[in-house]
DNA sequence: CATGGTTATATTGTCAGACAATAAGACAAT
DNA sequence: ATTGTCTTATTGTCTGACAATATAACCATG
């Protein structure tokens, strides 16, 4: 049993694979490259000056993550995720963010439960000036504390795969013109539940609401998908 | 949108990669490496007898999944996990089984539930029978089914790595000298309530049952991992 | 003896180039 | 128009190489 050192150095030369890896999973992200576009070694190889070796290594990596697809012989594409599998992976999220939520109200200290504070007035505040904007990032920034809060070692990760496979329907749902008008409110609202019942220490009500919310917003994603009569792929 | 085919050609010629990949990560789950072992590349190779090249392709995605921890510079180790990781590792299994029972009562067809129903009672009479392996077979068939059949296409994926990062301990579990004698029959009860919650379509009750069952084992592991004097991991 | 520095060794990180195997597209023949 | 053949682009896999790094072995010095 190693004792625990008394600080941890964060050495890591940071191995050219990963910045491969992080530069294809960003372009993927981004839109940058588009779902159903094949992605061809060389094409690759050339654009980010390195060798084919860690160009195969990390897309192995993205496979495994679900990012990209890669077809026998033909090589890699961008995912493509049917509005089924954008369901599943939203009701998915939803259970971990739960589970999140559950073990942050269980498990935080006072210094994560300031920060979630912070956070979580910030983005009240910025949303009843109309602050949009700023009202999103005290969200996200909410949301995120809550998983890193959580004291899981590995839901960050898990969600942080999930997010990277859902962004870009994300955007949509931020962006699409027929996006209802409630829906900001309601996402606060669920905001304020979650919050409230954390600092009573209620699990239980902490992960249900948490749930709850999520299920809204996946629901409002949903709806507005299916009213939008292009496919959600992209065509090639 | 193309039009669905008629059959699908399960056509794959699988790499040889995946089968490299296959044969490293049997040989961790059933413990011919154990956690905290060092694998190097040439060892790899030559037990395996392929290029480096499949080896390092095979260990990002296994890197991936959370089977290894690769040390820069020094090569993968078999991941050791502490009892706080394990116990997250099966909280996160709860709520994924969980939800997979929810949408299992909500969607399943009569051709799963059947299977269900089989495997249900099967597992019923070998444990009346004294039949504990029969029992533990059906068990196991019954929970498979329920990942199968609730028509989501990534939980099945997302709960076999969780398995596969667990299974070592599981086996601790059914062997340890200590492990409780009223457990096996609160387990049948614990699939009895999560069957008849299915088939009266009581999606929020089979949920919470499948998930309270979860968290029963997970709770009975937990408690023969504090009193296993050994730590959990091996030396190496 | 302890300590600190230096060399040696094993291993990973990365590259380049090669060639076989396959899938898709182009083309020819019936 | 359908079928069969050829071509080409691309992946699948191997080999060998060399630099960079971490660990182990060794040595020197106080």
């Amino acid at each position: 049993m190693p004792a625990t050192p008394l600080l941890e150095i964060a050495k890591h030369a940071a191995p050219l694979r990963q910045q491969v890896e992080h530069a294809i999973r960003e372009a993927i992200i981004k839109g940058q490259f588009r779902p159903g576009q094949r992605l061809t070694e060389r094409e690759l190889t050339l654009s980010l000056g390195v060798s084919r070796t860690l160009v195969r290594e990390a897309l192995r990596q993205l496979e495994s993550e679900g990012l990209i697809t890669v077809i026998p012989n033909r090589g890699p594409i961008v995912r493509e995720l049917s509005t089924d599998e954008i369901e599943d992976l939203y009701a998915i999220r939803a259970v971990l963010e739960g589970l999140a939520a559950r073990s942050f109200a269980e498990k935080a200290d006072a210094k994560n439960l300031h920060l979630l504070d912070q956070a979580a007035t910030e983005a009240i505040k910025a949303y009843e000036i109309g602050d949009a904007v700023g009202a999103l990032e005290g969200k996200n920034r909410f949301y995120d504390l809550l998983v890193s809060g959580s004291r899981s070692p590995s839901l960050p990760a898990m969600l942080a795969t999930l997010q990277s496979r859902i962004r870009q329907w994300r955007a949509i749902g931020m962006t699409h013109p027929q996006r209802s008008s409630t829906r900001p409110q309601e996402a606060i609202d669920g905001l304020k539940t979650i919050w409230s019942a954390i600092r009573n220490r209620d699990a239980a009500a902490a992960e249900a609401a948490t749930r709850d919310e999520a299920r809204r917003g996946a629901a409002e994603l949903m709806r507005l998908l299916a009213q939008t009569p292009e496919n959600v792929s992209a065509r090639r």
